[in-house]
DNA sequence: AACCAAAATGAGCACGTGAACATTTGACAA
DNA sequence: TTGTCAAATGTTCACGTGCTCATTTTGGTT
């Protein structure tokens, strides 16, 4: 069993009283070895470092914790890792725990029910957690209500600002505002927008980014096409737009909003498959940026969110100093590849 | 500052000792009342538990960690999050861990280098979790010397068997396996193969798989296609088998395999382009079921792994008690849509 | 009222570490 | 040799909790 010298007591690895023992010093050079502090002699540390070695010495992270220090640790609780944003915002917020030598503690709330705040703020601040982030994808129904742990910094992720916690988030509305003005800039006052199921806040902020602008415009809006983010909704309302458009008459649409671009992708299929061009015969855009890499000859005009700096922010929030209490909207940028047309003249 | 009598001294929450002379108990008592044992009496508790919300107790975790429980967490360590076939797996670990009461504490390596087992161990073990899952994309430069750490049951996501962790994945192999043989069934002796990327370990194991089987069925495999995972490789791909159906002759195939969905699509789109039909001239398949929803009118026959079922697993394996080392391979269900045609006799 | 068992509560130790402070060692100059 | 000072090392305390064991209280029975 000399191999297993490393194993002592149950399971546990050596303390650094047992590394002292060995090494033949006191706890606290054992202590000093450890943490790299100066003051000691090399020949002091070869021993320590020795000793560490035969005993597979691992420092108890609580014994460390205990004396008051950080974690070195964030709270992230998702409702629903699959959803492509969240994913790449998880990128960011790990991104930059990397950069601080931070970890990421994450919980996941059930998939089926909506969660609330308090639920998830609960669980996550049993953990060992500096500061948490709270994702919430459709409307939590305690938002207003809702008062964070004390002693936590909490973030939440949304659209919508909270009067106790500071809030992060695309800007979704802003976002539709852009591409709405970019395609009237193009001379498309004529557009159809494809909308997100309705239960999706995204989706309800996509909807009045669009819907606001026009009217700043003085343009009338035609009724919102409802899809539910799928490629195949997206088809189903590029069959009714195309059929719009081969009437043809003074309303028939020239450009498509689409509000995600798996639905622009439906569209353009759609409108394709009636014969028509894009963007010769109707303009399209989409929103996300998702399709690199997935779809042959991506062409597709869209806008991409800065979902890593929607991370960074969101984890430097919650491991701040500051206490204010912020709401920020991250902008995004226009992606312009080739399918709108100008048709101003 | 009333309502800041939640903070005593510096940020740190108020501890057991404090709310037990609030409430005039032990502080045993008040732990107690934390842990919901019995032997309280009703009256006892409900002081204890005002107490705790007047001062906004938060048990300490470190202290409580301390006594040698466990920490009720599994480290993860990512090389890619952003991979698909990655964030299903992560899927599937939280969602084992929800369902065992869980947190999983991750850490990401930096995404430019491969890292090494050591690295990635040493950075998880100071951390406070039970068990570890490493996921190795590429290979880690010392995946065979690698010696885990004492104590920290630890799990490697992997194809290839360790000397002394238990390894999980999805099989690979049997993946490419299956799908040659399902062609080879319905009639294609003929086929190629638009393989992933040189460095991806999934990649080689795929092309194994299809090579072996077509060894085994005493097939002669005609020359691989290098593709990047990415739509467009398929694409290019696609152009020269085009070529190749057109040219025509005993040695055209009619049936493709690219080592992913995204692959071929772009394979799809060039057979389609070069005026061929799908599956009528060549059938197509491929692998990991990743365009629902993605792409309209999905009829693309291709392989679901059963990442969660790889990530349940994983979780299991990372937190069980049973020190045997295995190496597991997870299997895939084929998912027959319409590209492929029967052409036997 | 007296007694007893069971339930409720309290006292003290142990966990492993970091920090402040005390002590020893070693080098060098007078 | 002796004194001095800095570097190296050791000692002690504190952190907040769970557990074991001791003590007190409660409620019921004789």
């Amino acid at each position: 069993m000399e191999g297993m010298a490393q194993q002592t007591r149950n399971g546990h690895s050596a303390s650094a009283a047992e590394v002292a023992a060995l090494a033949g010093v006191s706890r606290q050079t054992v202590s000093r070895v450890v943490n790299g502090m100066p003051n000691v002699t090399e020949k002091t540390r070869k021993r320590v470092l020795a000793a560490m070695e035969e005993l597979g010495f691992r420092p108890n992270f609580a014994g460390a914790a205990l004396h008051g220090g950080s974690y070195r640790s964030i709270g992230l609780c998702m409702y629903n890792i699959t959803r492509v944003g969240n994913l790449a915002t998880l990128e960011g917020i790990m991104q930059a725990a990397r950069e601080h030598d931070f970890a990421v503690t994450m919980i996941e709330m059930g998939g089926d029910k909506p969660y609330t705040l308090a639920d998830a703020s609960r669980r996550m601040v049993e953990r060992p957690v500096d500061g948490m982030i709270l994702n919430m994808n459709r409307m939590a129904p305690d938002f207003e209500e809702f008062v964070p742990q004390p002693g936590v910094r909490t973030v939440i992720l949304s659209m919508y600002a909270h009067p106790r916690c500071t809030t992060i988030d695309s800007d979704q509305y802003g976002s539709c505002e852009l591409l709405t003005n970019y395609l009237l800039e193009h001379g498309h006052s004529n557009m159809r927008f494809v909308a997100g199921p309705e239960n999706s806040i995204s989706s309800r902020f996509r909807e009045a980014g669009w819907r606001d602008t026009l009217g700043r415009a003085h343009v009338d809006a035609a009724p919102m096409l409802r899809g539910d983010w799928s490629a195949d909704s997206g088809y189903a309302m590029g069959e009714r737009i195309a059929a719009e458009v081969l009437a043809g008459g003074s309303q028939a649409p020239t450009a498509v909003l689409a509000a995600n671009d798996q639905m622009a992708l439906g569209v353009i299929a759609a409108l394709e498959n009636a014969g028509l061009s894009v963007p010769d015969d109707v303009s399209v855009v989409g929103i996300d940026d998702a399709l690199e890499g997935l779809v042959p000859h991506n062409r597709l005009t869209t806008l991409r969110f800065d979902l890593r700096g929607v991370g960074k922010l969101a984890f430097e929030a919650a491991i701040g100093e500051s206490s204010s209490i912020e709401a920020i909207h991250v902008p995004s940028t226009l992606v312009e590849r080739s399918t709108v047309r100008d048709i101003r003249g």
